[in-house]
RNA sequence: GUCCCCUUCGUCUAGUGGCCUAGGACGUCGCCCUCUCACGGCGAUAACAGGGAUUCGAAUUCCCUAGGGGACGCCA
């Protein structure tokens, strides 16, 4: 593998990016960047029927939210369907192909016959070597290809390892349908081919399909990529993903308040390792990421690790860059409240594992202020810290924590009596960042007027 | 039914014949830190699916069984 090297990312345009593509994404991603080959993006919407742009934009949208990029335009496969329907008529005139005039009931028929023989339902054959001019008149007929009836096919796949399948186990696949439109298995080889494509990482579910392609690549003569096939991602009950559990638009991930690089770092992690390494950066990523270490097994999406990472990748996030997510999250606030933001963010990016969690500890900072009630002996008490607090000069943190653990010794009353008062007063919570940080990001002003509003 | 793939703590995984009385991470549970909650630190919990074979020695190689998954369309 070198710099030569062409990855590709084909999703078909017939719904959201999920998790399991978004993961074949990337690894295809890292695998380019790592050897500082190419990654193209070629949208499969030869289906015409379940195709649609608003698809297309979830996906490219999904990506570039994710970080990844890719090379040239992404190629859409339905601008070639002429073409690929011209390759296989080349096929057929050298013999390599055939048409096929059976019917649908003919087709039922075969797979039933096949079955009951205790074999795999296939196409029997039937036209392979019939003459043409026994075609019925008035049936349109498909193209198949003319696959190897004896010997078998060997993937060398990059994960799964070698792979040999009887060649009397696959038909002969349909190549165009009978209304001249090619099928999903030409499209892809002759677009991988005129792409350059070199390696290819696919879901495991494509495995059979690659024999097939092989078959296809073998007619034409051309260079077979080499593939890779990973395991797809199961949801948290082991059963295949679905709507019900993680099959989520990539989309709901941002909206649960999910950090990108955190998505990426636990994709990374489902189904590839690099020893005992964690948290891993993109850049480490992209300087580690091999097909060498992708996993065999399926594995599940575990949330409360997403949320650990999402959690370590908050932590260490711009302030600025949580801020500008977060108003994108609670509409747009006054510039004092954003202030206030700014100043209490380490304290609060620290006590938050998603963006939402953030904006609901951020509720203090945001919220309009709601004086609570208290009893006569508690409001003796908050008047003295009121009358400390007034003399107090230098509204630093280090400066009121030193001010306000002298005052809890002269009156007598422990600092953490002291704390869950004014914790109380200030944001009307008992779960909140530190006091001083509260103290500093209301400012003096508004410190005061809180509890001068609890008092009075 | 036919073919293919997979199987290490609850989860993600390290491990490529001796370094494994199986390591890390998340979770869970304790303790410490502490103005609450977090963060952080320390510790505990817990796994090689089962059975044969090869070998001086097997989580690691081979075979069988069981369980799980995938594919068998004029969908992609």
């Amino acid at each position: 593998m070198d710099s030569n090297i062409v990855t590709r990312f084909a999703p078909s345009p017939t719904g959201f990016l999920h998790i399991g593509g978004a993961r074949t994404a990337l690894f295809n991603w890292l695998l380019a960047r790592h050897f500082g080959g190419k990654f193209l993006l070629r949208i499969e919407d030869t289906d015409r029927e379940r195709s649609t742009r608003k698809a297309v934009d979830a996906i490219l949208d999904g990506l570039l939210w994710l970080g990844i990029n890719w090379d040239d335009e992404p190629i859409f496969q339905s601008s070639r369907l002429n073409y690929h329907a011209e390759l296989a008529e080349k096929l057929v005139k050298e013999g390599k192909a055939y048409r096929c005039y059976c019917t649908p009931d003919e087709l039922e028929a075969m797979r039933e016959e096949a079955k009951n023989r205790g074999l795999s339902p296939k196409y029997n054959g039937m036209w392979r070597d019939r003459d043409p001019r026994d075609a019925p008149s008035g049936v349109k007929p498909v193209i198949r290809l003319k696959a190897p009836l004896e010997g078998e096919t060997t993937l060398r796949d990059i994960v799964q390892g070698e792979i040999t399948v009887s060649n009397d186990q696959l038909d002969d696949m349909i190549l165009v349908r009978s209304d001249g439109t090619p099928t999903f298995m030409l499209s892809v080889v002759a677009d991988d081919h005129d792409m350059g494509v070199t390696h290819v990482i696919r879901g495991d579910d494509h495995l059979t399909n690659t024999f097939r392609h092989m078959q296809i690549f073998n007619a034409f003569g051309w260079n077979i990529p080499q593939y890779g096939h990973i395991p797809l991602i199961h949801g948290p009950d082991g059963a295949k993903l679905s709507k019900r559990h993680g099959a989520l638009g990539i989309n709901a991930y941002r909206d649960m308040g999910y950090l990108p690089e955190a998505v990426c770092n636990c994709l990374l992690r489902l189904g590839w390792s690099h020893g005992n390494d964690e948290i891993i950066s993109r850049d480490q990523a992209v300087e580690w990421f091999t097909a060498d270490n992708l996993g065999k097994s399926a594995s599940r999406l575990d949330f409360s690790k997403l949320a650990n990472l999402n959690g370590h990748y908050m932590r260490i996030a711009d302030n600025d860059r949580l801020l500008e997510e977060l108003l994108r999250i609670i509409g747009d606030v006054s510039e004092e409240r954003q202030r206030r933001l700014m100043i209490g963010m380490n304290g609060l990016k620290q006590r938050a594992k998603t963006m939402l969690e953030l904006r609901d500890i951020a509720s203090i900072y945001v919220d309009d202020f709601i004086p609570i009630r208290i009893d006569a002996d508690s409001r003796e008490i908050l008047h003295k810290i009121f009358l400390k607090l007034e003399s107090i000069q230098d509204w630093s943190e280090e400066n009121l924590d030193k001010k306000l653990r002298e005052f809890s010794a002269e009156i007598g009353i422990s600092f953490g009596k002291i704390a869950q008062y004014l914790r109380n007063v200030l944001a009307g919570k008992k779960i909140t960042p530190s006091i001083f940080e509260m103290l500093v990001a209301f400012g003096k002003n508004e410190s005061m007027s809180r509890i001068k509003a609890v008092l009075w």
